[in-house]
DNA sequence: ATCCTTGTAGGGGAATCCCCCACATCACCG
DNA sequence: CGGTGATGTGGGGGATTCCCCTACAAGGAT
């Protein structure tokens, strides 16, 4: 018999771990090798277990999804990663995609879903969610870059992940605290989103971001 | 043998749908006897099936979880019901209790603890996340009934005046100016809302303001 | 080969926040 | 009637944050 592909899952939410680690240990020919909560204890893990396939939710405590994808493929470059996420944002997406994940899946539509998605980018493939998958394979391929119908495409990583933050009520501190820098990094990528979406005072910033948090709007 | 206890699960993510029922399931004396995606489909089934439990998720596409509650209370008023979200804000679960759910678990620590917050609820007590659950507590038992599902009800006149024009983006001078007032009686103003909120940071009172003023949630 | 972007971070003054305190008014309750 | 609490109004002063400038290495773009 050949070997099992072995899948780690990496997910803040217990219940959802489960979720997967069930659908995909009962699937003929994989198994779950392992699980984290945070980003942190994946990198520890993820090198001594080096599993076929990670699981990946975006949205972390601590590290977010974005920079774990780029340090296990850092290690790991053969490391087939799908994301999944509770965004139906293509930019979520398009980011991940571009961090090197092979996948993209919405939490919402991934039932036994994420079994065929693993299939796919285990032959070789990029799996998208329908919603948005035609959207960002446009983009990908046609070369253009920012859309200026939505400002924060015009953010770069970093900077999204420190606008959300504040969307979700994080300070400054706090947010340097939580990424592992500076206060003063944090205040200079606070200026520079201000100056990308055009915004002058520090509380219009963090009615912007609260906004864009809350409704997908800016 | 005595009857298992029935469990009817209403979350619209497949895989913590799975998650749960799969946990609940393999536990001694549960059986889990449907689900819905939605609070339409669960209203339909669940009047059929006269489930002991239902655990909801407040956070559905349509219909919200805490009217769903009110609606299910309101044809079976035994139902115990255990609310499961992804906000670990006290409000979100002050109105839950007040909606007549029993219990209220935070998805992110609800691993085995969904056991046993069903338990408690089924023997009689309410379930409340650690982190939230005295503040509610002391509120609910003191007897004192403002109904904090909206501020306007306990701020005064000129509390809610600050904190509305915060939300529209103005800044503590700005509203100083426009009511002509000094700038230190509108920080007395925010400390209040604050202590009446039960905010604590900055950052969070813009952004619970904001949220206000967009949405009319708070 | 050079310019731009991104991630990181410090200096230093201006602006805010936050905790403690004060006082007059008005209403409510025993 | 007198205490008690909520409300509207403000100050002092230390702790934080904001904001404008500057810096620099790595990588990408032209």
């Amino acid at each position: 018999m050949s070997k099992d592909l072995r899948i780690y899952i990496v997910d803040d939410h217990p219940l959802m771990r489960k979720g997967m680690a069930m659908t995909l240990d009962s699937e003929m020919g994989f198994t779950v090798c392992g699980q984290a909560v945070s980003a942190e204890d994946a990198l520890k893990e993820i090198q001594s277990l080096k599993p076929d396939v990670a699981v990946v939710d975006i949205s972390l405590p601590g590290m977010s999804g974005i920079e774990l994808i780029k340090h296990l493929l850092g290690y790991l470059p053969d490391l087939k990663i799908l994301v999944v996420s509770r965004h139906d944002e293509e930019l979520y997406a398009e980011r991940a995609i571009r961090a090197g994940a092979k996948g993209y899946l919405m939490k919402l539509e991934a039932g036994d879903t994420i079994v065929s998605a693993i299939r796919q980018i285990m032959g070789g493939g990029l799996f998208l969610s329908n919603k948005i998958g035609s959207k960002i394979i446009m983009k990908l391929t046609s070369g253009i870059q920012h859309d200026a119908d939505n400002p924060l495409g015009i953010l770069s990583d970093r900077e999204l992940e420190v606008f959300e933050l504040t969307g979700n009520g994080l300070s400054t501190k706090e947010i340097a605290e939580r990424l592992y820098v500076s206060v003063k990094t944090i205040e200079s990528y606070r200026a520079r989103i201000k100056e990308k979406l055009h915004i002058t005072t520090a509380n219009d910033f963090i009615r912007r971001a609260v906004k864009w948090v809350e409704e997908g709007t800016v």
